[in-house]
RNA sequence: GCCGCCUUAGCUCAGUCGGUAGAGCGUCUCACUCGUAAUGAGAAGGUCGUCGGUUCGAUUCCGACAGGCGGCUCCA
């Protein structure tokens, strides 16, 4: 045994430490129970792990990105062994860490039932107890297919892994495989009772908890199917998810977050403030608006509506079906025929549903022909547009079959497409702004160069596209994520992800630099050389789907809209019949003002009428009794309980009226 | 589309080991007129998602379909 010094690194500290050969990395952290795996040299390792003269060592804390993930993993692998302990026919898929919790994919006979996973999470607990521990054991690629040689998925990843050779190969091959067979050396976890024994193995590439006992709080949350590797061709897994936190307060504020999350729900909050539903006999996915629904509908179409017309756009009308023929042109069909609706044959022709607007807009734009004096050509409306969604992604509003987009095209010669795309980048952001969404980020949707079929135009059309969006995208100053792949088949697309109110993130508007279509559709106009030139089109959605974007608004709000939005802003309240004249009178004179007044004339109690409006979570509630009228005041009581007695009449009505023009929230 | 679960009054849900069902809220009626989150009493309301099968008999068991929920896949 000699000397050796490693470097212990904590933050931007470094300090150098002398030990001895042999040290292992969790006796330079044994006086801090966090640290539960260490980052050496820049690898994640076991606490177990033997360190060597020179390394750079971290301790990694349980609470940490890495640590959690740790945490996680470790959990599914005492979930995984709980299953096959239970159900020992069960194979192994994969099992990785995922946001705030894990999952393990298994091959059994018979799904899970929920009560499976009460007995899973019993044995589980039994595991964590026992405190077995996580022994690191390096194989060969030999070895390890006889020692799995009942694991199949284990031995099929393990070859994908001799002809992969990177993590990135294995995250192709298969979402979260890279956690089971990293790069580099193959390896196995033991897990290892007091006594020895070994409990379970894995094929694992780490690192793990020291032992199961480190598992401070976990839940099982539900099952499902899951295709292996991620590809629909392959056979359906059993998926069992879970949730690991490295306290039972952590899992109780993770549990209590669903719990918002649900509360939230704009499904749930629909229907109980009668805003829209989905009626069976309408079919999937084909939402109705009611009164209060079609409230914020119109407000949103109202706005929206003003402001293209403001920032220079002309509002057009195209009609829901068309001969098949356009979406030839467009180049959508036959490549969409999946997601668009079948079409209806009627004297010799084909008729489809649209599932899209451009190509209807660009028939305006070659009704006739074109100056370059002309450009920028903003056309936008409201196209309704129907796309036959699999049956099982409807999801209320967000994923519906039947939607009005808020959609415009801007032809522009090319020199002009970066001002145009910096002009609509600025209008979104400034219109999501106003709907009070304020935290959002960029995803720059480029093309997939491994799957030419899905995409067309040239190279050096698309590089043109990429560049021209991504230049305006960055100058915007915003977090910019690439979604490699994620591009539309004529064109790159960069979309606007805003954070809501519980920092879910939506994809809300769109921008999409198009090439392909003006070509197809043989658009031109004349430049001032007196030559013909082919423009560019410039898709772009703003809200995205009218309908999608108020879904977002619902959870966003937890459905108490700011006043502008509100469908009954002002809900009057006498405190006995004999002040209801009064109210009306008031509730008349806010009507003219274009306020939206309600007086709740019905014959419940007061306070039976502040709870229902409670409920409805009207923003502003006017009550008026005796010391009311004797003063000619209302009294307010707000969604949260506060109160302001005694407001003069006029004063009352410019709150409300100043409220709604300001759109801010109360 | 795939896997699992689910569908009982307008809503939320109970129930029937196979003999056609119940609560709360809501609705309607009557009484009460009340100062900041549920007044009391009474009444109406269901071919138990649809279709088929098994059975003397099906809301209950089986199947198909529709719709919903959670995932997977997909999302121009």
């Amino acid at each position: 045994m000699s000397d050796m010094r490693v470097v212990l690194v904590h933050a931007d500290d470094r300090q150098d430490r002398m030990t001895t050969t042999g040290t292992k990395a969790w006796e330079l952290f044994a006086e801090d129970p966090s640290v539960i795996a260490a980052r050496v040299n820049g690898e994640l390792r076991d606490l177990s792990h033997e360190l060597a003269d020179g390394d750079e060592v971290e301790g990694v804390a349980i609470d940490s990105p890495d640590g959690l993930d740790v945490l996680r993993h470790s959990t599914a692998h005492v979930m995984a062994q709980a299953v096959q302990e239970l159900f020992p026919e069960a194979k192994l898929g994969i099992g990785p860490p995922v946001t705030d919790g894990f999952y393990y994919d298994f091959d059994v006979e018979t799904p899970f039932v929920p009560e499976d996973l009460d007995k899973i999470e019993s044995r589980m607990r039994k595991i964590v107890k026992e405190g077995q521990k996580f022994s690191r054991r390096v194989t060969t690629d030999h070895d390890a297919i006889a020692e799995l040689k009942d694991e199949p998925y284990k031995i099929e990843l393990i070859g994908l892994k001799g002809s992969g050779k990177s993590d990135d190969a294995a995250q192709e091959i298969a979402e979260g495989a890279s956690v089971e067979v990293g790069a580099g050396e193959l390896t196995i976890y033991d897990n290892i009772r007091r006594n020895g024994d070994v409990a379970w193995s894995d094929l694992c590439r780490g690192p793990h908890l020291p032992t199961t006992k480190r598992i401070p709080a976990f839940k099982l949350m539900r099952t499902a199917a899951a295709y292996w590797r991620g590809d629909e061709k392959n056979k359906q897994l059993q998926r069992v998810y879970g949730t690991a936190w490295p306290s039972k307060e952590d899992l109780e504020a993770h549990l209590h977050r669903i719990e918002e999350a649900e509360r939230r729900d704009h499904r749930k909050l629909g229907r109980e403030l009668d805003l829209f539903s989905f009626p069976d006999e309408l079919g999937s996915g084909l939402p109705v608006f009611h009164p209060r629904g079609g409230v914020i509908k119109r407000e949103m179409e109202d706005y929206v509506r003003r402001r293209h017309i403001e920032e220079g756009f002309e509002y057009v009308g195209t009609p829901h079906i068309s001969k098949d023929g356009l979406f030839h042109t467009s180049g959508h069909l036959p490549y969409y025929a999946d997601t668009m609706f079948p079409p209806m044959e009627l004297e010799g022709a084909k008729y489809q549903l649209k599932a899209m607007n451009c190509p209807m807009h660009n028939l305006i734009y070659a009704s006739r022909g074109r100056s370059y004096r002309e450009l920028p050509l903003r056309l936008f409306e409201f196209g309704h547009v129907y796309r036959y969604e699999k049956s099982g992604v409807v999801h209320g509003l967000t994923r519906v079959r039947g939607f009005a987009q808020d959609d415009s095209h801007s032809y522009v010669t090319p020199e002009q497409a970066p001002g145009e795309i910096k002009h609509l980048l600025d209008f979104v952001l400034g219109l999501l702004r106003d709907f009070g969404l304020d935290d959002f980020y960029l995803e720059m949707s480029t093309r997939d160069d491994s799957k030419p079929d899905k995409f067309i135009g040239s190279d050096e059309q698309w590089e043109t596209a990429t560049r021209v969006l991504r230049e305006v995208c960055e100058e915007s100053g915003l977090e910019l994520v690439p979604d490699p792949g994620g591009a539309a088949f004529y064109g790159p697309k960069v979309s606007v992800q805003a954070r809501d109110a519980i920092g879910r993130t939506w994809q809300m508007s769109t921008i999409q630099y198009d090439f392909n279509q003006p070509h197809r559709f043989g658009l031109e106009y004349n430049g001032a050389d007196g030559q013909k030139h082919e423009p560019v089109m410039i898709h772009s959605a703003k809200f995205g789907s009218i309908e999608r974007f108020l879904g977002v608004l619902v959870e966003h709000y937890a459905g108490a809209f700011p006043p502008w939005l509100a469908p009954v802003q002002v809900q009057a309240i006498p405190i006995a019949e004999r002040h209801e004249d009064y109210l009306w009178d008031v509730a008349k004179r806010m009507r003219k003002e274009g306020l939206r007044v309600d007086v709740d004339d019905s014959t419940d109690r007061m306070q039976k009428k502040i709870r229902n409006a409670q409920l409805q979570k009207v923003p502003f509630m006017m009550i008026a009794g005796d010391d009311d009228l004797a003063a000619g005041a209302v009294s307010f009581r707000y969604r949260d309980g506060r109160q302001d007695n005694g407001v003069p009449i006029e004063e009352a009505i410019a709150r409300v009226r100043e409220a709604v023009a300001a759109r801010t929230q109360v």
